[in-house]
DNA sequence: ATTAATAATGATTTAGGCTCATTTATATTG
DNA sequence: CAATATAAATGAGCCTAAATCATTATTAAT
């Protein structure tokens, strides 16, 4: 075997170890919370020694904040994949809140953790990277319909962004307690409000819930008739 | 001595004893987190046996969920004080926001133990009473806004409140990250919006007309999928 | 094949939450 | 007031789980 298959064996066995341990650390951090989680538990699923764990992060806090970077960094290819599929600013936005409050809701209590992670946080603390990196899908897609002229607004971006994030993420404990409660109101009232404030041409907002009404009472005459 | 004084000194010592307990762990909490939190350090600060705190906690978390009620249970009382000092509606809110925002802030990190303690609650856990007399104060402002006539939505009161408190809880945050940034901005433009998009004006009356069918659409909706 | 370097191990140390047998303080009673 | 009963307080010690580190195993280099 030559250098680089060695070498290459070497890392990968590693890399995997180390996927491991951050999948176990995962499932253990949903399953049991944060102080739930336990070191050893962790260790046996990803089937390593203890001591092992404290060669790939240097405490628990690190593994954990490592989880929650991922989970942050999941989000955000999957927001980029959704929104990417939309043309419209509006369409992206709704989209892109869609997406994020279900996400919010099926993993809540990663949301707990990200507030616990920051908890010592400071401004450049790299636990925001990838943080930073998931809010700035909403900016691209909020600067380029001001750029199209489909927004407007003089408040600064992150005001209308702490709006936008705020609610949902409010919304998606208020869901997470509230089984019963939709989704999609929350959405839609968030987009309504965003067209309505923002929004270039308000006069065309009202044809736009005119026609979504339009298409819903369709929607409801077709069930009606099928019964 | 009379038995009611006898009985008297009694219970206001061990009332004396549970304040300074409490006080001890908001102190210690603040300083040290919550996993930094000892209860060492607390039973020392009360000048009281480390034994004598699980005499009036069951345990770590119990205390600190405590603490955590006494905050937001101070916060409420602070709350009606502000928003008594106002009379209409909007100023009401206005005054809500401003001080929900300072206390937020000043008070960060009891934010996180908050989401903490609720990490395993459920809808009837009794460390949520507190919050939700809390968000009372908004609700009754809201309210009474529709009784008067200035407010009109067709939205649920819980998805307004959602916007209002996710928006200030998530600008907390944002404000706490980088200092520079001005509280008022925020306010401002919360208040305006609820004003724009709630606010009775006879200009907004088809606005109005939308979200009365609206919220008939989503009543049938509903009916539809129960059957 | 030998050696050097790196990775992995798990027994041991350490720390802090919590318990409980004992002591102290307060109330009651004759 | 003394004797007794009850309630409150104490802190040494237990227990669990995080973190360490001397030792062993594995891989790479010569």
């Amino acid at each position: 075997m030559n250098d680089i298959v060695k070498l290459g064996t070497r890392r990968q066995k590693m890399e995997a170890k180390e996927r491991a341990i951050l999948q176990a650390a995962r499932n253990e951090l949903s399953q049991h919370g944060f102080e739930g989680a336990k070191m050893s538990a962790i260790a046996r699923a990803a089937e390593v020694a203890e001591g092992t764990v404290y060669l790939y992060y240097r405490n628990k806090r690190e593994l954990l904040d490592a989880v929650v970077s991922e989970f942050w960094q999941t989000l955000t290819t999957g927001a980029r994949v959704v929104t990417g599929q939309h043309e419209t600013t509006l369409d992206k936005l709704r989209a892109l809140a869609e997406f994020h409050l279900k996400e919010l809701v099926k993993d809540f209590d990663f949301v707990g953790f990200t507030v616990r992670t920051r908890e010592t946080g400071t401004l450049d603390s790299p636990s925001l990277t990838p943080i930073r990196a998931y809010v700035a899908v909403f900016d691209e897609i909020f600067r380029q319909g001001q750029d199209r002229g489909t927004l407007v607004t003089a408040s600064p971006l992150w005001v209308v962004r702490d709006l936008f994030y705020g609610t949902l993420e409010y919304a998606s404990r208020t869901l997470h307690l509230h089984q019963e409660r939709r989704h999609e109101e929350v959405v839609d009232h968030l987009i309504e409000l965003i067209q309505r404030c923002y929004g270039a041409d308000p006069s065309q907002a009202q044809v736009g819930a005119l026609e979504a009404i339009e298409q819903r009472l369709q929607s409801i005459e077709r069930q009606l008739t099928n019964q």
